[in-house]
DNA sequence: TATTAGCACTCGCCTGTATCGAGTGCTACG
DNA sequence: CGTAGCACTCGATACAGGCGAGTGCTAATA
């Protein structure tokens, strides 16, 4: 990030109360408005000054000569990075997440779903969420399981995860040799999803006999698992509400949107890059190069099992975003859900 | 539906010409265009009287005086209705479907979000899919897996199916009585899912000891995968496509489309109320009171394991779609699907 | 009787012009 | 340094005129 000099206070309250009321109302402000209700208790052509001197910075601009200001993603970000630390939650709001959160769910999986969805009716934006990876989650069942033609791996994970792949089955494989070869995966409960992979490997590589494919198979499901291609995706929920009316993007831009928010594995890639800092962060427009394609934003936020870090959750939105309640919203869903983890885990 | 005179075969023909000229252009169409391109061999005059009887007749519409004309949606009937069972799929389509159902796939669950993303693409509309209920398939596998606080029941179809429900394990239940409970629940393999669910109602009656709880939930597992909301979801994809700049929905009635895509039980009901007749079905904007109020149009076809149907896959599109076109995909993927289904099934 | 040529008419759309006003940038002054 | 004042810019809006696609009707024709 390229460094900047601190802005005065008052260009900080300026370019603040700018931002609001373009969030606000969608149009482009301009110093009149600002003077009359900002209470920054100067005149308008002072206004003009310091946002022509916040143009010149980068902060803000103009859409032709005549028009307000509007925030550059510079500028959204000096907001969002001067907004004090703990939004607030309307009533309502803080009811509904205590709300959800209050019915007895045991499932993570469902949990996220519904987290998604109630973010996505908190903000107005469409919610995300990556699910925890099978990586550190230990095995309780891993199962050969005879289809007749075919055959099915299946791999249950100590809190309820489900991993399965339909696998061809090879002539020679009869019966019991499909038994004798479950046996040997019985030995790996137990084992996280990734020791059980690397044991595999090693087990097939140590054993050059007829079925060392089947068992090259179900380490390659199991990785798949890791990768969260397999059953747990990224959650998406909300997304009717990027094609509200009044969210101001053009269609190209919204079809390249729904586009990617179909390709759950970019958007899995995505969500991990903005979140690595591990707390709630919040990625404006051209600050990555996948949200300046939809010219959107996200703000997302860790959640915890424990002290580990086990998923992201946020939302998406376009960069002109009430970042401040979006935020509070994040923040309180992922603590919740911090909570619930912890409890689900132990 | 209302009972209308047969139209002539030259209405028919310039009702035919109209729709095909406006799916490929959007724009209304006059009766100069019809009478030079169309080979009817009459004169544009001609046309227009027989355009003002078709509209007269409730076939076109008319957005203002000097325009030409746009079909209504009993207009698309007709020419959907008229259109030749053996809708042409081009070389490059047709290697399509014949490549993707050339790679060996065994899970019926992959083949049906592959189909879909193939059908979006092919058509470039959206592809759904109700995937194949769990009521007429055996239960290979029914336990009830221990997951310390909480416990899962785990089912497994004979085709590979899965549903699961992690459940509050209640603190009378110990190991003993779980490993009972199990055992009990064992005797149900090789049971239809709909099967299964009513014996366990009746275990539950019959003995109504403390553990009946349990026996309902597994009950209620069995029922949910059942009624489809359990793992196997309606399938969707490509909807970006729909946000195509080129389809000419307004934003608001965008935003309802996506928001009933996002609503499965909804869509679920649509595609098994528009595919009730057991073929290759089309559904006209108001004909159906759901995507009357998105103004799309359907393209649906059952797809069957042998001779019973399993499930629908379909694309949707706006009213003014490539109906020949759009049949001919759904079609062609349809006899696939079922093709591989019978197989996979046996 | 069905078809067609011709023509007046309609009406959306485009273009050009004029006006309005929000908002700017600059300058001069306290 | 802040402010008042003012000329200027430029998008938005409104309106008029002309164009042209397309209609509907009528009268002539096969």
């Amino acid at each position: 990030m390229v460094e900047r000099a601190e802005l005065g206070i008052r260009k900080s309250a300026i370019l603040h109360a700018i931002v609001e009321e373009y969030v606000r109302s969608g149009e482009p402000v301009g110093s009149e408005t600002i003077a009359e209700h900002a209470g920054i208790g100067v005149s308008s052509a002072t206004i003009r000054n310091e946002m022509a001197a916040l143009e010149e910075l980068g902060y803000l601009s103009h859409p032709h000569t005549s028009a307000g200001r509007i925030p550059t993603d510079i500028g959204y970000r000096h907001y969002v990075d001067s907004l004090p630390a703990g939004g607030r939650l309307r009533d309502a709001q803080r009811r509904a997440i205590a709300g959800y959160f209050a019915e007895a769910i045991l499932d993570l999986e469902e949990v996220l779903k519904g987290s998604v969805q109630l973010l996505s009716r908190l903000t107005q934006y469409a919610g995300l969420a990556v699910p925890p990876s099978a990586a550190d989650e230990a095995i309780i069942r891993l199962e050969l399981i005879d289809l007749g033609p075919t055959m099915m791996v299946l791999a249950v994970g100590q809190h309820g995860r489900i991993d399965k792949r339909i696998l061809d089955r090879p002539e020679s494989l009869d019966e019991h040799a499909l038994a004798e070869t479950e046996h040997r995966l019985a030995s790996l409960r137990g084992l996280t999803y990734a020791d059980a992979q690397v044991r595999l490997l090693q087990l097939a590589a140590e054993d050059a006999r007829e079925h060392r494919g089947v068992l090259l198979d179900v380490a390659e499901t199991l990785a798949t698992a890791q990768r969260g291609e397999g059953g747990s995706h990224v959650v998406v929920g909300g997304v009717s509400n990027l094609a509200d009316e009044t969210q101001a993007w053009r269609r190209e831009t919204l079809r390249r949107l729904f586009e990617t928010l179909e390709r759950e594995q970019e958007i899995m890639h995505v969500l991990q890059d903005v979140s690595a800092s591990g707390a709630l962060a919040v990625t404006i427009g051209t600050e990555h190069p996948t949200t300046g394609e939809w010219d959107a934003s996200l703000v997302t936020a860790p959640f915890k099992a424990g002290d580990a870090t086990i998923g992201t959750i946020g939302v998406v939105g376009p960069t002109r975003m009430d970042y401040l309640s979006a935020m509070a919203s994040v923040r309180a869903v992922a603590r919740r859900l911090s909570e619930l983890a912890t409890e689900l885990e132990t």
